[in-house]
Formats: structure tokens, sequence, C-alpha cells
DNA sequence: ACAAAAGTGTTATCAGTACACCCATGC
DNA sequence: GCATGGGTGTACTGATAACACTTTTGT
């Protein structure tokens, strides 16, 4: 296969196939966990018809895998790789695609409405990503506080918020969400916005200083106005040795 | 909408989209963790073509959720509604379906070649299935010991089988595979096939016993060989009520 | 010296684990 | 009366939960 037939195969479309991602990012100074989402904006003779945000997402193409997509997709907006990425939901109601917004943007889209989409969602810290000049107009939203949103994406950012919340206790991903040297204040800072509880504090550091794989480095915070703490890392190495699937039955 | 419209609307598949369902079924007397499959044979001038199992599956309607369509799968296959169903994944590699097999046997179907699935699992026993005179030659395998499958179902069903495992550890969803009344033992012996785990009986005894939502009856095994053991059964109810969320980070 | 957040210890309770024998029943 | 699986108790260990004050730093 050439070049140039590998080049038309991947503009093939799937018109009625689309991924969606659900960027979580978290930021560290303000302590919160946002979603990144794109501006949805039509106007006519004057009128704004639609005026919201949704989520990031593109059409599968016939010669790529799913994942491949969202890979993609991310890529497009963020122009990172290798993100932690999860799929975590197919949605398909028919209705799923049909308020009147939804309808008037599809007029001038290529996509069907009947289209399912495959939902993924990435993990990632706010800083990694520059929003300047972008053509998406992206923006980071709070998860506490979302604008107005469109399509069903409201309901697939909650999901993805649900199946975040049973993830990050049960496998380490919460790191992927925090820059290479962390606090364990600022773990538990995250943990504390992504389920929404109160953890305490002596507990939990005895808890997360206990793992082999939270390593200690000999660094401390800089240009902080307090006492500056401790640096931590995460070790997946160590981590993955361990090989810790704690067989609890906790039903 | 009159009901004809809805009729001929509900006809209308969409080609390149599928629900695909793994359907477990526990028998409780050879304490196997089962998989329904159904036969795939093809034979041209005598030549046999195709012969293996694959999962059961059908295309989306245009006017049908996904679920809809794994419940709709299923209630033709077994007969059965209502059973615990989970909506997994959804596989979609362009070479899914692309195996010499394969294609032989989509030339046959209405089906794309490059069609994307969304898979479900179902839960349920095996006594409550009748397999009598079904038209698509169903047939149980204990998952321990698969036959030859076709398309990318063996990865369908491996895949399953492990959110299963984390799914039944957090939730009290193998009761779903069990009868109404069962045993303690019955409970273990269960968990033991999913997990592919030993449990020390004394320990799981006394940690299942003491569960508010595990209710002794008033009742024994009868026509057993042996002493006949208590039977309990499990309420929904209780265990809604309390809400056991236990949100301990175990990474 | 003050503000701000970091960091520290003890005790009580609960849950998990390891382990071996007697019991009730049907045949 | 014997084979079969059902059912039981204890001691140890480790984890969790509740709880309030001192320390370190930058300004």
């Amino acid at each position: 296969m050439n070049l140039f037939k590998k080049e038309s195969m991947k503009l093939e479309k799937i018109l009625n196939i689309s991924v969606d991602c659900v960027v979580f990012g978290y930021d560290i100074n303000s302590k919160s966990l946002n979603v990144l989402l794109i501006k949805r904006y039509l106007e006519s003779k004057g009128d704004v018809l639609v005026d919201d945000y949704v989520l990031t997402g593109y059409h599968v193409y016939t010669h790529e895998t799913l994942d491949d997509t969202a890979t993609r997709v991310l890529k497009e907006l963020t122009g990172l790789t290798n993100q932690y990425k999860k799929q975590f939901k197919a949605f398909g109601n028919p209705d799923r695609l049909t308020s009147e917004k939804d309808l008037l943007w599809i007029e001038n889209e290529e996509f069907h409405s009947r289209t399912i989409t495959v939902a993924y969602y990435f993990l990632l810290n706010t800083e990694d990503v520059s929003l300047e000049d972008n053509k998406n107009n992206a923006k980071w939203f709070p998860l506490k506080d979302l604008p107005d949103i469109g399509f069903d994406h409201k309901k697939i950012i909650k999901e993805a918020h649900e199946d975040l919340k049973i993830k990050c206790l049960a496998e380490p991903i919460i790191f992927e969400l925090l820059p290479d040297k962390f606090t364990i204040n600022d773990v538990q800072d995250l943990y504390e916005s992504i389920l929404g509880i109160e953890i305490d504090n002596r507990n939990f550091r005895r808890k997360l200083i206990n793992k082999k794989y939270i390593i200690p480095l000999n660094e401390k915070q800089v240009g902080v106005s307090k006492k500056p703490s401790q640096l931590y890392m995460f070790s997946k190495d160590i981590y993955e040795k361990m090989f810790e699937k704690n067989y609890l039955i906790n039903i």
C-alpha cells in the first residue's frame, strides 16, 4: 500500500459513528477538576441560534481503530499524545442529538442525527495544555460549574465522572492528573475533588506514604509563601511489579 | 405516530452497528460458569467452510436504544427479559471481522465487514433457559473450555469476564447468577469460579452471614444425599437502603 | 510576630487471615 | 455405619477511624 492510498483511505469517515472525548484536567493551583469544552456558536440574520459548549469529538475513519480516533481527537485539540485514555461507554439513543439546537447545528455538519458515539475520557493536568490561539475556542470549566452544554454531552460527562470515581479507588490513575512531582496534600485535594468527600489528613498521609510506589524526593516545593512541602513521585514500575490486586470482596 | 409506522420504522437496521451479548449462565449443579453461544455453520459442495461458534447479536434498529437492542437479542435467544445487563465495551477495530471464515460468513449476511459492535453481558442461571428446539443451535459452554469461536468474539468474552471479575467484587451482582434461594457455599463456589481463586470457607461464611442483606430462610435444601444446608436469599431492598459505598481507597 | 499550611502519634475498633475438627443427613 | 459435604471458634495481625496541636517557612 503506497502512501497516497493510505492517505486517501484515512479520509473516509464513517458518518454515523463518532468518538467523543471527556478531557479531565486538574488545576493544581485552584484545586479544581476541570473539563475541556469547545464552543458551539451559530447565528443567522443577527439572531443567535446556538451558543453553548460541547465535548470535542469526531467521526471514526474507516481504517482506524476507536482508540486511534480518540488519540487523534485529543492531539488535534491539545497537541498531546500518550495521555491516559479510557473508553468507558457507547451512547446511542435515537434521540440523543434531536433537540432543536442540535438539529440546527447538524444541518451544517456532515454527520447524521442518528449517530452512535463511543465516549472516552482522558486524564491530564491543565498545565500541560496550551489554549493560546486554538481554533475551537476550547476552554476549561470546573466540573462543579459547567456551562450550557449541547447534544447529550452533559450526560456523557456525568457518566465519565462516575466511572472515574470508581476507577480512581481501584487503580492509581489519580497520578495521571498530577504533575510528576507532587505533595501528599495535592493527592488528597484531588481525591476530595473527584469524590466530593473529605478525608482525614493524618490517616491519608500515613496510608499513602506506606505505599512502596510513592517515592519521596530530595526536593521541596519552591516559591511558596508558606512552609514548603516534601515532594513525591509515583513509580508505575514498582506498582506493576507489586501487582497489588487485592481481592477484597466488598459487596 | 400510528402503529403501522412504528412497526415499519422498527425494521430499519443500521448496517454498520451491532450489539453482541455475552450471556453468562451459572450452572449450580456442575458449578460451572458458562457462556451461551450459537452455531455458525456453512458448507459448499460438500466442503465445510465455517464450523464454529459465535456470540448472539444483531443490528441496532434506527429507532431503538442500544439497551433495547441488547434486551431484544436476549429475548429472542432465551425468551427472558429483565435479566441483569451491562454494556461494557464497544469493539470497532477495522480488522475485527476480516478473517477468511468471517468474510465467507458475511457474504451471506446483511452486515458490513466494517461494523462496530457494542458489547453487553447478561447474568442469569442456566436453569432459567430452555434450549429445546432453539433455531440458533445455541449451547452452553464452560468459560474454561470454550470451542472454536468466530469473529473477535473470543476477545469480547475475555473482556466481559474481566469486567465481571471487577464488578462482582464491588457490587452484589453475583446473586444475579444464582437462583433466588441459595446456600452460602453456592455463593462461595460461584466466586471461586468467576475469580479463579480459592476462598477459606469459614471466613467467607462469617463475612457473608454478617451482611444484613443476606437473609436466612426457614428452609433447607431438599433431595440431597447429605446434610441439607441452610438456604438464604439476597435482599436488594436492604442493600440499596444501606447504600454501602465503602470509599476505600485501595490503590 | 504573624499567617498559612505542613506535618506529627496514640488509642480503640474492626476486618482479615490462618487453621482442623465435629455434625447432620441420606443411603 | 459410612460417605458426603455442612457447619463451627479462636487467636493473631494489620488496617481504619477518630482526634488536636506543634512546626516551619515567607512575608
